[in-house]
DNA sequence: TTTATTGGTAAGTCATGACTTACGGTAATA
DNA sequence: TATTACCGTAAGTCATGACTTACCAATAAA
């Protein structure tokens, strides 16, 4: 279960603010801390669990790290919801669709 | 930020089973923890949790309570999913636009 | 090469939360 | 009414995880 990792990673208040604040550009660590209530230590154990969420990626630029939001991860939570509606409608179909005989 | 409460609910595995064995049809507490490896307090405190992220509703049935997917949760989230992207088009869009001129 | 900037990691603390058992309260049944 | 099923909550335990400071590696500048 591969979005167990992004569930997880989403569920934490200072990780989302990290993914909202990335919306708008890429940034380093150090910007990204500089802007949070936390060290700059958290902030980068913080990207180190999105990046393994696929959340984010990161590019080396010199001596800085450039984090930058990655689609792949939020789309298998588009995923993840597609399927729980997919199959929410496959029950409602099957509930409209029953009839006394054949239910085997 | 009210999908706080519902990333937060959707980080925990027990939890997701849960929803995902609700997709397929509303199920009484009992039914729930029949089938899930935790007890049946466990099961209740979790459709607490569910619940008041609105992940899920309960209607009374005689006895035993019965609880039902809440589209409601779910459509949070995806908007939140939409407004990630929204912004981020938004930055490209700022990105592809910039001009030498008028930078103010 | 020395010095400063940037950032990842180690170690330790502390709060939170995911369980358990025990209990009480309500609705169906005998 | 007495009994049985169903379920929520209280209390307590234990693991996890979100922080901190301290340290180390690598790059950029003097």
């Amino acid at each position: 279960m591969t979005y167990g990792n992004i569930f997880l990673a989403l569920g934490d208040p200072t990780r989302r603010s990290v993914l909202e604040a990335l919306r708008h550009q890429p940034m380093t660590v150090g910007m990204l801390a500089k802007q949070m209530p936390v060290s700059r230590p958290a902030v980068s154990q913080h990207l180190k669990i999105l990046k393994e969420a696929e959340l984010v990626t990161v590019t080396p630029k010199g001596a800085s790290n450039e984090y930058a939001l990655n689609r792949k991860g939020l789309d298998e939570i588009r995923a993840w919801l597609d399927s729980m509606w997919d199959d929410s409608l496959e029950a409602f179909k099957a509930h409209v669709d029953q009839k006394p005989e054949n239910n085997n």
